[in-house]
DNA sequence: ATCCAGGTGATCA
DNA sequence: TGATCACATGGA
């Protein structure tokens, strides 16, 4: 990998294993928007990033060096082997040969806490595409105005102060629906420090997750994502529907409940858990698998 | 019109 | 543990 600054454009080369297409469109990063070149152009911790790829050369725009080490470097978790874990998984079985031949190039992004937190409350029982709608609602109503680019104006995503500070109708005029009384609960509680979100990566995924889970609007599922996608644990395999139809699909002869398939799978898959999730989950929703 | 979407919480056996 | 329901909202 070959990183250098020309006309204010950082360009990475030789980048192996990193595709955006498929990172953006594998239910993570939901901030990120397909420009008329297609190029990506998103928001994180209040910074606007610019993104394309051709071949194996990335074109980062409106950043600058610094901000590559300290944010996108690990952001795009461009400091992991993903060879390395995309040969270890192939190896497992054939199903998992194909989702990633299918999908290499796909990466976990390293989100915000609190984004990730309020997003995946937000994934309930909703399709990817509200989440995304009322993401952008929260933020363009009460986020942090940082400046206009490529003739569109851009939020930072709203911070605890200001979620707690709405009201439940404030709330549901950005179409949180019946989740409105979570996110203001969880926003109180970070926000007057009895949850200490950002400790929790240190902490080992068990305490991690049973911590998210202690918070109002969040199970099993929406733990373990946000584990996933902000505190890179990978030991977990967060099991939704999607999970659900793959694994009865690939594996399984009978029906089994959601706690017993996370636990299958973990025990299969280890450390290697959260990966083979990613994979799987752009496999089975671009090939529509068990629907 | 009816069903579904990256589920969770409450309730009951 | 396991089963069943309600829950806002909008697109298919």
């Amino acid at each position: 990998m070959k990183i250098y600054e020309k006309e204010d454009i950082i360009v990475v080369e030789d980048i192996n294993d990193f595709n955006i297409n498929q990172i953006f469109d594998s239910g993570q990063g939901y901030r990120w928007k397909k420009q008329k070149d297609n190029s990506y152009t998103g928001v994180v911790k209040g910074n606007i990033l610019n993104i394309s790829q051709v071949g194996n050369t990335l074109y980062l725009k409106n950043t600058n060096i610094n901000d590559f080490k300290n944010i996108w470097y690990k952001y795009f978790s461009l400091d992991m082997n993903y060879s390395e874990i995309e040969h270890k998984i192939c190896k497992i079985d054939n199903h998992l040969k194909s989702a990633v031949e299918f999908g290499s190039g796909l990466r976990i992004l390293n989100q915000d806490e609190w984004e990730t937190l309020i997003t995946f409350i937000l994934s309930t029982n909703n399709s990817i595409q509200m989440v995304e709608n009322i993401i952008d609602n929260l933020s363009t109503k009460h986020g942090d105005y940082i400046c206009e680019y490529e003739g569109k104006k851009y939020y930072a995503f709203p911070t605890p102060e200001k979620l707690a500070s709405l009201s439940l109708d404030e709330l549901r005029e950005c179409k949180t629906g019946f989740r409105d009384k979570y996110i203001k609960s969880v926003a109180e509680a970070v926000l007057s420090g009895k949850f200490s979100l950002y400790e929790l990566s240190n902490k080992d995924t068990n305490s991690c997750i049973n911590q998210l889970k202690s918070l109002s609007g969040v199970g099993m599922k929406v733990a373990d994502c946000i584990a996933m996608f902000s505190m890179r644990k990978s030991d977990i395999f967060p099991v939704d529907i999607w999970m659900k139809r793959v694994i009865q699909e690939f594996y399984l002869d009978t029906e089994m409940s959601l706690p017993k398939i996370r636990s299958y799978a973990i025990e299969k898959f280890g450390d290697l858990s959260s990966f083979v999730q990613l994979y799987l989950f752009y496999y089975a929703r671009e090939h529509n698998i068990g629907k």
